[in-house]
DNA sequence: TATGAATGAGCGTTCATTCAT
DNA sequence: CATGAATGAACGCTCATTCAT
């Protein structure tokens, strides 16, 4: 693993463990076994990490949703398979997920965040508009606002859920999971 | 004004403008008119102002949502309505609304958070538990639990448009209104 | 008891328990049961406190070692008996012995200390020129001179002991007393 | 020099000059001419510097009564040189000697305060077992504990005369010491 | 006398950033 | 490329002191 991975891997893991306001550059670089100043060499500051971060959260969190949905399963078995994906993926990292859904990684990079978080929108995107040529949805809304009302209402669930590192929640996650994806076919207009 | 108020309401002021990490308890003093050590005498910290302007946020945004639904109006017209409150608010105030939504003011206070919050779920939770019984929507999920999807589709869609705060998005927006309403229409399984 | 008599007493009870440096003169007046400005109607500063609160020390030293020397008693059972008074006291007190006796408690009252250390030195030196008088001690250097030399060296005895918060230093204590007490008889020139 | 050294060194002068509570680790610094954050790369507070200190003193005070000190004299006039070692290291040094002394500096490192003392304690002792072995002195209680009281004795003695600043007190000085020598020399039973 | 909310200078401390090696 | 000792501006916070009541 080459430096910079090393930075960003610490980082991600450091944030999750004490949160993004705490957690120093010292903090990163000894967890990382790299000297202080090494860390200037691949970034100019701990704010211009956040891409980065995002980059890799947002490929963890494509790569789990395309490994939990089946292609070949029913329109509501995959979509099912969706808000199960993105649950699990808030609750391993919910303090990076709040973090840079809500954007607060500075107003410097905003640009970027736009090309960093398109993997995944694309996909969604792809799904609906597939769904939509084959008539398995009547919301003809376009694919891509379609898109983001489907991230933001299944990660904003997860998030009220995972906010609150409290135990023995699972069968509240399991209620929120079908309230959402209820709300999500209805939404959608799938037929049931 | 109470000193205190006057705390809260600095703070809010100042975090709308330069953000929340930016901003510094001796920024809040100035702008409040306050002597340095005033502030502790009524905050032992910076975080521990979270819970105070969460309250007022709360406060406003409801009272934003009353003052704009119409409660003669027909129930899409409502939602409609509705929609346009949260938008607004979240305009005026995108960057303390995502503060107090991802929850990112520490986890020290979450507790409290929960009683802040109440009232704006209670009201949504009582429109939809009428809207229920009036059978004016299909969707029948626990009233509560589709408060919480509501108010969080809603938000998120609001904060994708308002976070970056470049001008001239009004088409933007209304769009994203429009796709948002829809998707609350059917999601809640209101007649067309 | 008055406001005056209570600042003091509340000063050396907490003086004892945190250590001189660490209290703070809003603890003095909370343990007091005043308010804060009321301190500044009788103490014009923190440092103004000491010669009080030496006053009340050497009363209550000097009242400890009457209480325990019994006059009829044989010279050397009367020394015996001051270095255990001494010792109780320095047990009790260590913190404060310390402050009053290296004079850390700030130069500005200086003079004062003088005067208010006089009883417990003529009290000793009382007690030595009689002894010289009697013949019954051979050193004869003057009274007041050897009664300062006997309470530095019995203060820096019990301190070493005492200094040191730990427990079951009683057979450690008992040691120390007697050495110091060995010393002392032979260094004043007692026969044996 | 280190610059730990160059912090030692300057926080034992700015000590001696305008005493321990009033000073401040931005005076230390700028006396030893290095940044504001480089005191800490060393010591995490103003109170650990404390046995540094200590130990500097410690070897101050053992070179001064070694070099005074001279081994082929007379058993009591090394005793006499000895006491005149000690006043002289108090009177330069006063101010510290009271703080390390009185063990006022904080009770937080007072394990290593024992061993820190070790090598003064030690010299005397030593010097001390010789005498006892000679039938130089007739007091002969374990020669550890004699060491403790001869320290005590001499340093509280110096003290009285030291710790106030005033000048043209040298007549007052030899006087003490007179009898300090003398009760010494009885108190450990030196033939006369 | 007595109060206690308010003050603000100044303290200890942090930590992103630099640069000689 | 890599280091890590050194920096110093800037922060949160304390607490002795004041004064209108």
């Amino acid at each position: 693993m080459s430096k910079k991975e090393a930075i960003v891997q610490s980082a991600i893991r450091i944030f999750t463990e004490k949160g993004v306001e705490k957690t120093t550059i010292s903090d990163i670089v000894k967890h990382a076994g790299i000297a202080q100043g090494t860390f200037y060499l691949y970034f100019p500051s701990k704010l211009s990490l956040m891409p980065a971060i995002a980059e890799v959260m947002v490929k963890t969190t494509l790569q789990t949703v395309i490994d939990t949905v089946k292609p070949k399963s029913a329109f509501q078995d995959r979509l099912r398979q969706f808000v199960d994906a993105i649950f699990e993926v808030n609750r391993e990292y919910h303090e990076i997920q709040a973090m840079i859904y809500s954007g607060l990684a500075s107003t410097e990079h905003l640009k970027e965040w736009e090309t960093v978080y398109a993997p995944i929108y694309e996909w969604i995107s792809g799904q609906i508009a597939h769904a939509q040529k084959d008539g398995l949805i009547r919301n003809d809304s376009p694919p891509d606002a379609l898109a983001k009302l489907i991230i933001g209402l299944t990660e904003s669930a997860a998030e009220q859920i995972y906010l609150y590192d409290e135990i023995g929640q699972d069968s509240r996650a399991a209620k929120q999971k079908e309230e959402t994806l209820k709300f999500l076919l209805m939404g959608l207009g799938v037929p049931s």
